[in-house]
RNA sequence: GGCGAGGUAGCUCAGUUGGUAGAGCACACGACUGAAAAUCGUGGUGUCGCCGGUUCGAUUCCGGCCCUCGCCA
């Protein structure tokens, strides 16, 4: 069995991560994190994107963290297989992994096995980015109509990603319907047997905390840290990451407020994955959270 | 004190030739399958500065007052 832990950004996965790892152990057992997160996979970006400091990763190595050049585009079928592997070897070397990890995307990939379709040639990409640029993403948006009215109908005229993406699938010949049946997305179903716990607390702590966070960062040099990775040539995928843009221009405000509107989206995740336990953190010890998550596990006995 | 500009949603503003008003952002909710910290959809925001006048009806016109900003003294 492993665990699982969701939450949004600044809700403390990493802090209950690392007690959980101490619990773990003092159970007898050996664990590793692997976290599924979008942009803590990238190598210099450790400040930003809120990896788990070396302080911490000394008391609980961290997987597919810092594993990637910022120069590289990165993605969630990537990731999913060496999240795979990394979940898989933990478990045959007899250990309790813990995938901790806020991109909802991310995290049902390493848990399940998603159908994802093949990537683009990125010549592909190009092209299509160059004529939504020109003749607008809605006169993209009507070629679908051409190859499948009522599936295009699901995809709005104006969401450049998937308008994008459907037409990139349907030119390299692969249907871009989505898998017959129920959303791979929202089941339970994984590959290993999981508890799935998500952090909550409420709203306007949730902000405050997302708030000193960014403070936080830019005290430890954030914006140092962007600038040298614009200057060694980040690419599209790496540029992402909150705040990235913002620090650039030194604008903390609008990285805060970019915080707390991703971490709004995240909870949209949570409330929708299937079979997550809730865990009310507000105000409590990492500690006593992991005890919780413990329990939950039945490891200890109880 | 004089002159000018302005006071409309939480913020920045638009608008109403008189019939109680709308954008962006914020906020809330939702969608999501190799860009996902991305991309996108839906929704309510309100004594239209205050008091009075004209009017069937005033946020809009008129008068007075208050406040803010700029210039001049």
């Amino acid at each position: 069995m492993l665990i699982a832990l969701f939450g949004p950004t600044g809700v403390g996965k990493t802090a209950v991560a690392v007690a959980l790892a101490e619990q773990i152990r003092a159970l007898g057992s050996q664990t590793i994190a692997i976290s599924a997160d979008a942009l803590q996979v990238y190598k210099g970006l450790e400040i930003l994107t809120g990896v788990a400091s070396p302080e911490q990763q000394e008391q609980l190595e961290h997987r597919l963290v810092s594993c990637v050049p910022l120069t590289e585009t990165f993605s969630a079928g990537r990731f999913a297989e060496l999240a795979h592997e990394e979940i898989d070897g933990a478990l045959e070397a007899g250990k309790r992994p813990i995938v901790v990890g806020g991109t909802g995307l991310y995290l049902r990939a390493a848990l399940a096995e998603l159908d994802l379709r093949p990537p683009a040639p990125p010549e592909l990409r190009a092209r299509l980015e160059a004529e939504a640029d020109k003749h607008g993403v809605p006169a993209l948006h009507a070629r679908l109509a051409d190859y499948n009215k009522g599936e295009a109908a699901k995809i709005e005229p104006s969401d450049r990603s998937r308008v994008i993406r459907w037409l990139e699938l349907t030119e390299m010949g692969v249907s871009p319907d989505p898998v017959k049946g129920k959303s791979q997305l929202w089941a339970r179903q994984t590959r290993h047997p999981t508890l799935l716990a998500g952090l909550i607390m409420d709203r306007e702590a949730l902000y405050a905390a997302i708030d000193s966070r960014v403070d936080q960062m830019v005290a430890a040099g954030a914006a140092a840290e962007v600038e040298a990775a614009a200057a060694a040539g980040a690419s599209e995928t790496a540029r992402k990451a909150l705040g990235f843009e913002e620090l650039l221009t030194g604008d903390m405000e609008g990285m805060k407020q970019r915080s707390r509107n991703y971490a709004r989206r995240q909870l949209t995740w949570m409330r929708k994955l299937g079979g997550l336990k809730p865990i009310d953190v507000a105000g409590r010890e990492p500690a006593d959270v992991a005890a919780e998550i413990i329990d939950r596990t039945g490891w200890n006995g109880a």
